[in-house]
DNA sequence: CTGAAAGCGCTTACAG
DNA sequence: CTGAAAGCGCTTACAG
């Protein structure tokens, strides 16, 4: 319940100036004399010293946070990227804020200006919603990072994740391929601009988009459950499903299994991110695999580049990969 | 990518001074006159300016950040707790700073170090690991809430959670009640202090040890999942099967499921958490509901309420309760 | 209703 | 190898 010490109490306690300390602790060891460094070292202890990152934010005109702002936590990809970037930003020196914006424009812009009140170091958005707070920041900062879903037009900013259109192509292709017919695409959310270039993808690689059945759905088993119990019992088909995300991909199924039908038999359903649930929950799911756990280095990277190359777009784009198991 | 402004830009832009501006943006507005209020917020707004968070906690010497340490943030329990808690935070201005341990008691110590870096306002720990750092940052700082996970024996500090040995003893009542026979408790790690709570609860329920086979098992849907192909193959029988938390008990499921073996008829499951995927990835599972939505009010009014009373190990009990479905 | 000034805990260029 | 001193962006008691 004390106040902390601070550096002034373990420079007087080891008989030397704050600079010294200072420099103790910033790891600049090497420029003091190892006596010295012994006398700071059981000061700092025995007042259980640790340093003021405020203090040293202030000083240095930077923070060590990283803000990243999700669309849900509770989701098992978003969390399992979340988990990558702190992680991997934690090996650079860096801390992690995490924050919801519960997929609502006005709580995004104000977790922004929270994170510019913080100073963050740079600022990570898993679908952002297209703003013009957002766009302001993008413009006057320069610290935005897009994860999983690129920046909207007009948005110059680093990138880090698959290419969805080339994904939603290869999916549509792959449809092609085998010959499946009643074609529906579940997609996410029109507010996540990005969102749509999967959609976009996959009508472009089964090349006609007359004949797809486009549905907006969020990104839930809920919402996949009951588009797909509308569907199946006022149209009954054999549909080839292509879901914006794994969980609709889920939902989808139960209201399939409720019905008697079978997978691929009576229904083709793909997914969408694999998430790690996949391998318990849904080991039938055909999906494309996107790769959760290189987002954390690729944002880390992205973050230590010395500046110059911060705003010019430049992108880190991770590879995908289509998983056949038994759905599709 | 310019440097940001500061009080002192919009105190010169406005022709006031940095005191105005500063009782402006920290809620003191009744005090200035209205012309007054006027120039600051057209200089605030046309500079584009953000009080620093910063310059802010030093000066007070006090940050508005929480930080959460959790064992596993891809868990979906720990996740709904820490998304409750991360909202309760934002609605008294506070913003929360989410971290894995990565269930590892080194990494837990070295988070802990950079929290008090942080001057955290206050540490919330879900599944925190006995160390003597940990215990001595209790002492020295009073501002760790231990939540879900009582604090092991003499460490003296607030709790939020339900109460874990009688939720255990309302389970193994429930067993005796209803005739299970071949009790097996698949229980938490030891490292968890607290973990051990249901378990004790559990065993005085079902009122002899002695018949209780005791599994410890990580929080897993594979370690559940290998713990029952053990069970089930070497010594095939109608268990009646405790549960740690509810990803052990979906492994331990789908074991039985691959066996042929239903419940409850060939084999009792009784869970914990109720997750929220429990809904729509396992409508038949039995458990112990944790009221996840309501740790987040509670721990933003324990950090609200004035010290005197943080220390004293005073918590907050939240009520859990059996969900009886399918199986058990 | 408003301002001048001190000081929160650091770091670092400069001087020795 | 080490220290004195300035200053990062704020807030607030004090004075007017």
């Amino acid at each position: 319940m004390t106040k902390p010490p601070t550096i002034r109490d373990v420079a007087r306690l080891s008989g030397v100036s704050t600079a010294t300390v200072s420099r103790y602790f910033s790891g600049k060891a090497d420029t003091i004399a190892p006596r010295t460094i012994e006398s700071v070292r059981q000061a700092a202890k025995s007042l259980g010293y640790t340093p003021s990152e405020i203090g040293r934010s202030l000083r240095l005109a930077q923070s060590r946070v990283v803000v990243m702002l999700v669309p849900d936590a509770t989701n098992h990809f978003t969390a399992d990227i979340a988990v990558s970037v702190e992680s991997a930003l934690k090996g650079i020196g860096l801390s992690m804020v995490l924050a919801n914006t519960g997929e609502n424009a006005e709580q995004q812009d104000r977790l922004l200006a929270d994170a510019q009140g913080l100073r963050a170091r740079a600022i990570v958005l898993q679908g952002a919603i297209d703003t013009p707070r957002l766009r302001e920041l993008v413009a006057t900062q320069g610290n935005l990072i897009f994860a999983n879903r690129r920046p909207a037009q007009g948005i110059v900013a680093p990138y880090v994740g698959i290419d969805n259109f080339q994904a939603g192509l290869a999916v549509g292709r792959y449809f092609i391929e085998r010959g499946y017919e009643n074609w529906v695409a579940i997609h996410g959310p029109r507010h996540y601009f990005g969102s749509t270039a999967r959609l976009d993808g996959f009508v472009s690689g089964v090349g006609d988009a007359s004949r797809v059945l486009q549905l907006e759905s969020l990104y839930t088993m809920q919402a996949g459950y009951e588009h797909a119990c509308r569907l199946l019992d006022l149209a009954p088909k054999k549909y080839s499903v292509f879901c914006a995300n794994d969980m609709i991909a889920y939902g989808f199924y139960r209201a399939a299994m409720e019905r008697n039908l079978r997978v691929p038999d009576d229904l083709v359903i793909f997914g969408f991110d694999d998430n790690r649930l996949n391998e318990w929950l849904a080991p039938w799911l055909t999906t494309v695999k996107v790769p959760a756990l290189e987002f954390g280095p690729a944002i880390a990277k992205l973050i230590e580049t010395p500046k110059p190359g911060f705003e010019d777009g430049r992108s880190i784009i991770l590879p995908f990969e289509l998983k056949v198991r038994q759905s599709a």
